[in-house]
Formats: C-alpha cells, sequence, structure tokens
DNA sequence: TTGTAATATAAGAATTGTCGAATATTCCAA
DNA sequence: TTGGAATATTCGACAATTCTTATATTACAA
C-alpha cells in the first residue's frame, strides 16, 4: 500500500503548516541566510525560529552548513519553492473565500479572547 | 505585510497534513464520492472520516452536494492534485531520505510504546 | 407517522505542537 | 585559558489535533 507515501506526504504538510516556517522558506528563497540573519528579518524569539529551524531539518527540507561561529540555511529542493507558489496561485484564485476563511478564524479567537485582538495594527482588509 | 497570506498558506498545509485526508483527495481525482464511499474504501470508522472531511470542508478544499440520503464530495479547485503531484515527483526524488526519515518516526514510535509496532503487517522496506 | 440508512456533531481522553525562559554547546578572539 | 557571540536544546505550560464512543440530524420508504 502506499500508506508510507500518504505518511511521508502528510509529514512534509506538516512542517509546512506553520507561518513561520513558511516566512523561513520564503526568506530563503534568495539562497541560503545564515539563523541570525533569519531571527532578525522574523523578529521573532531566537529559541523560537531555532525551534522551527529544527522542524524544517527533522523533514529534511532544508540544509545547513556551519561556518564558523554561524550556521547557513538553505531550501535543499526547490520544488519546495514551487509548491508555494501554486499555493500563492490558488490563493489569488480564491482570496474571497479566503478572506471569509481568516475572518472565521479571527471571529474564533476573539470569542476565546474577548476584548483583546489577534493582530491589532491592522485589519485584514489592507493587509493583502 | 503578507502575514495573512501566509497563515492562509499555513491553514491549507494544516488540512493536508494528516494521511487520511491525502487519502480522501486523493480518491477523489477520479471525480466525486459519496461520504459512505470514501468510508468503505478507506476502510475507516464513519465518524473519524466525518471529521477529516469537515476540516476539508472547512478550509474550502472539497465541495459537498447533497443528494437525498446522501452527500457527494469533490475537490473544489484541481490545483491541489497539482500539489500532491509535486509532492510525488518530491518524494521520488528524495525516497532514500524519505525512508530514513519514516525508520526515524518509526524507531521512536517503538521507544514509546515498546514490544509493539506500529504497523504489524509490513515493513517498509516491502510498503513502497 | 415511524423506522432505518447516511451523515454529522459532541464529549472526553490521549497525543502532539507551540511558545518563552532558562540552560547548554560551539567557536573564536583576546 | 577565558569570555562572549551564535545557535541549539530542554522544560513546563498551554493550545490544538486526533481518535473513539455516543448521540443528533436528515431524508426517505414502508
Amino acid at each position: 500500500m502506499q500508506t508510507a507515501l500518504r505518511r511521508f506526504k502528510a509529514d512534509i504538510f506538516q512542517a509546512l503548516a506553520h507561518p513561520t516556517r513558511i516566512a523561513i522558506i520564503e526568506l530563503l528563497s534568495g539562497g541560503e541566510l545564515s539563523a541570525g540573519e533569519l531571527i532578525g528579518r522574523l523578529g521573532m524569539e531566537q529559541a523560537n525560529v531555532s525551534q522551527h529551524l529544527a522542524v524544517l531539518r527533522s523533514k529534511q527540507l532544508v540544509a545547513n552548513r556551519k561556518s564558523g561561529n554561524q550556521v547557513f540555511y538553505s531550501v535543499r529542493d526547490p520544488i519546495i519553492f514551487e509548491v508555494l507558489a501554486l499555493m500563492r496561485t490558488y490563493f489569488q484564485k480564491h482570496i474571497q473565500e479566503a478572506m471569509e476563511m481568516l475572518d472565521e478564524m479571527d471571529k474564533n479567537v476573539r470569542q476565546r479572547e474577548p476584548g483583546e485582538s489577534a493582530e491589532p495594527s491592522s485589519a485584514h482588509g489592507a493587509e493583502i
């Protein structure tokens, strides 16, 4: 059976199923970057980014090269960029329902944390 | 910023990040199928499949059409098939490390549940 | 109407994912 | 050597997923 293949695919998708990890992949589309550079551009906690990098590493999506003090990361196979490009196309095609989906998510978040919006700095309409 | 776009992409990947849901999408590649048909071919619990279908529905990956007693499902946008096709290519290219990855996963499972193998019926070498 | 088949939803337990804080490791320069 | 910069790992709290069991819902046929 192809259950192993499906487990494999699911695993790759799982690795991609986080906004930060998608951001990392996209940042690496211009070539390799050091972990510090990634942390800076993402503006997130060092440990957190390092953990996300660990996830990408464990699924072999990125390679890392040690150079002195630093560790440089790169995407192993450009096919991953193609996957993201397809997703971009998909998004553009379905932008309307995508917005509704995001709003729905926001609504749920607000129900759980009343009085606090998830991203106070901008509304979705402006963001996209 | 494109944080909304990344949240959207992550959400789609999340929806695809389960072997059963991948199987559902693949089963639907030949055209629409009823929920019952899917349950039969997957050989899984009715409730479980229904929940996975709910996930795919909530992310708008599938459409459903009610006809009498039954509900027929179909994939909304064939672009999703392209994504899976890319993954298949990726897998074929990286089959060696994929195997190692799967074995690694198995090893971890065995550490947690000693004396019980995850899939007693077959080893990975034979499965793929 | 009532019963039954097809499907969905809810509730709860177990597992897994995520994050921040703290700590460890590694490499180099002084 | 020692100190500091860059990165990784560990731990504990919390949130999200997944599964099973039980229960709802819906549409029809008898």
